[in-house]
DNA sequence: TCAATATACAACCATATGGTTGTATATTGG
DNA sequence: CCAATATACAACCATATGGTTGTATATTGA
């Protein structure tokens, strides 16, 4: 269920799932750079570094605006903090708290069925 | 620089980057499983589950104990934790904190290199 | 204008991934 | 003891991924 989540949050995970790409991720986070500035920093063709930043921005992690004739990356903090709140709501089931919210849910519903009565 | 962080970062990531291994992880964070158990809710093989499972494992996010003949998986929130600790440093950075804490070192150095005196 | 620069993207390749089936091993219950 | 159960793991397959080179297109600056 919620296909659209899982398909984004899979993109998301992806993108953060290789070194490189988290790379690139914080020196975009920091400052723009165009493509040809961040290919500078890795031993790879420019076309693989093209595809991390196709990667990062298909995930939301990215986003370019053009200067002329070079693309400005910049980094998308909205989406490394929806990553961080997918991680939060595993920590809340650990935390139980789940079922606390069922056992509040259970109490609303105590006027109808009384289980100690 | 710092193999071993990234190996593990990527082994976290990618863990996290498919649908079934996260629900098999909000379950395993709730509540332990069997891996049988945990294979009735999918439909899928057993062994696929199974290697679900060792992906989870191997990134730290899931570990089993054994109880008789059954493997008893429970979700380790620790290692969610250090996934969003990376995330928070990735804000950290867009932040611009980096930037400020070179400042304090830049600082520091006032008394060696005094730049308007 | 036109060569140099910056990007985009297609085609290709080796390996990784996510699935399958089949087989081996360990534990339990009658 | 032995059949059933639970797990582990190997072998295999189709597709995805991360890399390459090559080509096309747009923009700039002398």
């Amino acid at each position: 269920m919620n296909a659209y989540i899982e398909d984004r949050t899979d993109l998301l995970f992806h993108a953060l799932a290789d070194r490189t790409r988290r790379d690139i991720l914080r020196r975009s986070l920091v400052q723009e750079h165009s493509v040809t500035s961040l290919a500078s920093f890795y031993s790879m063709s420019f076309a693989a570094v093209q595809k991390h930043v196709a990667v990062l921005e298909r995930a939301g992690l990215l986003a370019k605006r053009r200067q002329g004739r070079q693309a400005l990356a910049y980094g998308r903090v909205e989406a490394v903090q929806s990553a961080a709140a997918l991680l939060n709501e595993l920590e809340d089931l650990w935390r139980g708290r789940v079922a606390r919210i069922d056992a509040l849910l259970a109490n609303e519903n105590e006027n109808n069925n009384d289980p100690q009565a």
